[in-house]
DNA sequence: TGTTCTTTTGACAACGTTGTCATTATCCTA
DNA sequence: TAGGATAATGACAACGTTGTCAAAAGAACA
């Protein structure tokens, strides 16, 4: 690789002279300027990042540490957002994987701390609490679709209550009184803060909810979850009363509920009402028709974890800030009117 | 950050002593690493990456550049197997995202450089022929999901070929004879592969392909696709010689397909058998039933693009294997047997 | 012309690590 | 116990860069 000295050398100038130019110190002479220019030019020289960094400047490298989220179609938003806001300076990403093993997360941990990187950006999967743990990394870190439990680190997340709250809101605005849910595996803090926000609408509305409508979309432990929404859409749409909307824990759980209505011969939305959630493309827009859903906001999460980071470097130990970002509701056409 | 000189001071040792115990240097008493790990441990040492490739140590980061490959359901599984390969020696990937724009692309090779990255993946969202361009970056580069024009790189692709015919060998084998297909845009690679496997396969089998059932299922140009696959199904469906199976470009493609089918009162697959192509799991494993496709290797390309890396360093100049990847049928409910 | 001020340039050290080589301590053998 | 071999340790330089400070070269003024 080509150095300063060398092009120092073919210049006829000093080393630090061809230091001022490559980063643009005004104090340079016009003439002199322009012919290492030409030299720099030619022998294509990239300034060493790794012999910067020895001299104190920060490294233009973030982590990104997670344990699917980058390799997963649901989250993968958070690392488009993150490098977006990154790009703009001229900053990447690091990628860690750790695939939820403990063992591999130290591991790369000691990674991003041997490569020195600027700042961490921890991401989950689902939104959940997370213990960063021991102190084996002192710089700034940001919590992406997870909150800090014991150490107090800034985080941001998707604010699933309101997103809830969405949810209902439309389909009772909307006319629907009769209306089930098909929930992800309740262990999960969506689930429990999705539930606050339908049972807030409801009341806000004055529509009483009816607990027996109130199913699980998905069965088992938090990484092995299996799907049961076809079962149960098709369980609760042959009862006599059946509801006119099914609010559902996630797009592809909505996706099942579309199986179980055609196989009932039932029409979306003119028979049944269909609400998602996630907004996941892939599901979402290749529906018949396309599913009406909540979005969870991963791509402004990513962004503006980049953005709490910087700001994370003025402030004094201690600040914790827990961002609740909006999810906003994505209409389609999977959810009627009720005259 | 903690250095070797205060690890050595605080041990009474010389810098060099730290050192070697660091890097597991035999060539030391017991007595003194013992002692030294101790504080090694306490004040936490991490070495210093930067510092050590100044002594000439190769980096221990690959740079992956893609269009938008990380970014996307369809094919973060390169990214998946690329760090699974990665992590079995400590390394990791630096992922960069050009999402299609030269400008930022050249950018990010300069970074690359900057980084001293120890080699680059170049990965495509679609198969396609790419450019590496200028000799901007003489290491290693490993293209994946695409090959080179121009200058010869060592690469990656799926055997789309394969794919193809794998697709129509099984249909004909059990004994579907009038067979719909329903293609992604005719201007990719995957296309006019396929289709060349698909007609191979009927020829093998002695059957004579009705070209009238070969219709698009989505139009448009390359990054603006949009999807007609509803509307092509309905249409071949409602001929009165309507097929006994549908060969579908894309797992989305076959998703509309399910769709159409349902509409028109047709169950799969009793009615009609449906083939997809590239083992989406977001898709395949939602739908009912669920998808017989052939898979994209995707993983097992990020997987062996590190793999042909490696290799690659010991090679000498214009070493530049194309290597197919096999694509493999993935059999589940969505074709039937035709007695 | 000499003096002072400003602009431009370069010598040198330092960042944290490791390779080279020299030095010291320890052990073995005759 | 001397002599030689081996084991353990450390001094020093170098990697490529930039901050500090001093020197050199011009410019401005009396």
């Amino acid at each position: 690789m080509v150095t300063l000295r060398e092009v120092a050398k073919l210049s006829g100038v000093s080393i630090k002279t061809v230091s001022r130019i490559v980063n643009g110190d005004p104090a340079v002479n016009a003439k002199t300027r322009d012919s290492v220019q030409v030299h720099l030019q030619n022998l294509n020289y990239v300034p060493n990042q790794a012999a910067r960094m020895m001299r104190g400047v920060q490294s233009s490298v973030y982590g990104l540490m997670t344990d699917a989220v980058a390799t997963t179609p649901y989250s993968v938003d958070i690392v488009r957002g993150a490098q977006a806001a990154l790009k703009e300076q001229n900053q990447t990403l690091l990628i860690a994987n750790s695939n939820g093993d403990a063992e591999q997360e130290v591991e790369f941990w000691r990674m991003f701390r041997a490569q020195r990187v600027r700042g961490v950006i921890y991401a989950s999967v689902f939104h959940r609490s997370h213990n960063v743990g021991r102190p084996a990394f002192n710089d700034s870190i940001v919590l992406a679709n997870c909150y800090a439990s014991g150490s107090d680190r800034p985080s941001l997340v998707p604010d699933d209550e309101g997103g809830g709250y969405a949810q209902a809101e439309h389909l009772l605005r909307n006319g629907h009184r009769r209306i089930g849910l098909l929930t992800l595996i309740p262990k999960i803090d969506a689930t429990r803060l999705r539930g606050i926000g339908i049972r807030r609408a409801f009341k806000d509305a004055g529509v009483t909810f009816d607990e027996s409508l109130n199913q699980q979309g998905m069965i088992g432990p938090v990484h092995g979850e299996s799907m049961v929404a076809y079962e149960a859409a098709l369980k609760m749409l042959q009862q006599k009363n059946r509801p006119t909307a099914i609010i559902c824990g996630h797009d592809a759980v909505a996706f099942h509920v579309y199986a179980a209505a055609a196989h009932l011969r039932l029409s979306v939305p003119q028979d049944l009402s269909i609400m998602g959630f996630d907004d996941l493309k892939v599901i979402t827009e290749n529906l018949h028709p396309r599913l009406t859903t909540v979005a969870l906001p991963y791509f402004e999460i990513g962004r503006r974890a980049v953005e709490l980071m910087r700001e994370s470097t003025h402030q004094k130990e201690g600040w914790a800030p827990k961002i609740l970002v909006p999810c906003p509701l994505v209409e389609r056409g999977s959810c009627r009117t009720l005259s």
